[in-house]
DNA sequence: GCAGACCAGTTTTCACTACAAACCATAATA
DNA sequence: TATTATGGTTTGTAGTGAAAACTGGTCTGC
């Protein structure tokens, strides 16, 4: 069954990051967050954090709507159906390569 | 329960890179394998499968011994016990991670 | 009314890394 | 003696993640 440890070289890269990873985890359960919240919860610096949804919005991953609460900015995060998608496949990819054999 | 998605973060890098997660789950089921097997079996070149042993041999998770086998130099890799834990570490952080809610 | 602190992010900088190509030493082959 | 094959290692380079520096705007004290 070694297939499935091949597809590991397909592995989706820009959810496969660990920070990225914990974005579109999160936006998978909220139907929407901004940046300080997801700041909060990540844990992650602002430059990261914009780095890593820039990234994800390029992959088309995140919808991500500017706008302004008051007078403030307001950054506000989506996931698409596409990062729906992909977070999906990313997880049964990895799970099914993990789970292939115990050892030994 | 974000703290699961939290340890993200500290994700053992040298486990999390897909080749090397390929590497070390084909060296948790052999005992033991040369070079030559290790390419065919995940398709790195040679260079790229070198670079990865060394990485991994410098964090301790297998060990490389060089030896002949007839006139021609054979590069046997083994797991030690510390890879073992590693990736056993690595796959149960990442399990409880990706299973933390399913979406919605 | 303006100097400085604060808010919400973005851009820049830099060290690291994965990948492929080039290289190396030896051995079989023609 | 070239030439090719074996079993790798070293080098070159583009890409990446993380933190620091920066930006544009707002509020506060004086």
């Amino acid at each position: 069954m070694n297939k499935n440890l091949r597809t590991l070289t397909g592995l989706d890269r820009v959810i496969h990051e660990p920070a990225r990873l914990m974005l579109v985890m999160i936006l998978a359960t909220v139907e929407s967050a901004d940046f300080l919240f997801l700041q909060r919860e990540t844990g992650l610096t602002k430059g990261n954090l914009s780095a890593h949804l820039t990234k994800l919005e390029s992959a088309g991953y995140v919808k991500i709507e500017k706008m302004f609460k008051g007078k403030y900015p307001l950054t506000l995060c989506k996931l698409t159906p596409a990062g729906i998608k992909a977070l999906d496949g990313y997880r049964h990819q990895l799970d099914k390569a993990l789970k292939s054999r115990g050892r030994g």
